[in-house]
Formats: C-alpha cells, structure tokens, sequence
DNA sequence: ATATAAATATCCCAAATTGGGATATTTAAG
DNA sequence: CTTAAATATCCCAATTTGGGATATTTATAT
C-alpha cells in the first residue's frame, strides 16, 4: 500500500486526507503503517483520491503480465 | 466484480477455481454474486490467477484518469 | 534547549464482515 | 423424468474493521 508515499507527495496530512474521505485520521494510519487494510470501496475512493490504479496503490505495478 | 465472466471466459467451475485459490466453493459464488467481497490479498491472487489488473477486475476500467 | 503544537501511532472495544461446513436450489445431461 | 453437476444460501464462530480516546513522535517557535 503506497499511500503514504502518495500522501506525501501531495504534502497533505493524514487528518486532512481523513476528511476528505470521510474517515478517520487513525484509520489513515493503519492503512500506511500496514495493520488495517481497507475494503474494495475503500480502496476505490483511495485510488480515485490520487487517482492511480489499484494496482499501483497495492504495489502490483511491477507484475509484467496483467494487460486487461 | 468480472469474476464471473472471467471464470466462464476460462470455462472452469466455481469448484475448480476455488480448489486453484486454496478457498471453497461458496466463497467464489459470494464474490460473484456481490454478497461478499474479498480483501486485498485474495483480490491479488485473483486478478493473478486470470491475468488481469484488479482495477480491471473490480469494474474500474473506464474510469479515464488512473495514470500511475 | 525546551515548551507548545502538529502529526502520527496505538489501545480498547463494539459492530460489521468474513470464510467454512452443510444444505438447498438451480441447471445440465442422460 | 431422474440423476448428477453447478451454483446459491443458511448458520455460526472467528477474524477484521472503524471509531473514540490517548499516547507517542516529530516539527516549530521562543
């Protein structure tokens, strides 16, 4: 999960990027420091948020084969 | 969810998938029927198993501005 | 260097979600 | 129409989740 990366790279804190959507600044936390994970939609509204892929967010990017 | 069209795309039973994923049969059904969805790390080893990104695989194709 | 504030991580817990076994229902063959 | 294969649903224990509160770490100002 790269979002700690991507948050930082918008300087944004962890408070902020809660609000915007609609959770939790410790929820925000978990997710970087790697205890929680978030659901589909979730993860959707976070992809959607830095607008990456999924799969870049999860850190699938260096998987050679996926095409569809 | 594309599980299902992926699947029958493969031409392989719910049974067959399961056992190729080390879960049950049901478990495939609920993910294809939207009652239940998977965490990230089964998402993974979907997307894996059919080739595709998960963006893909959770329906986020069309959406024009993932980049990274 | 130290007090203060901002940012991030952790604790506890109730609520929600999950997967599995068993079983019912639907669909396809014979 | 019967049987078998495929898929969906029920029940339930166990895991996982998010939130509030709080602790800890990090940055800023004096």
């Amino acid at each position: 999960m790269k979002i700690k990366e991507l948050r930082k790279s918008k300087h944004i804190s962890q408070q902020k990027m809660a609000m915007d959507l609609n959770t939790n600044q410790n929820t925000i936390s978990r997710y970087e420091t790697g205890v929680r994970e978030p659901g589909i939609s979730e993860l959707i509204r976070i992809a959607d948020y830095f607008e990456v892929s999924i799969d870049y967010l999860v850190g699938r990017t260096d998987n050679p084969k996926f095409y569809k």
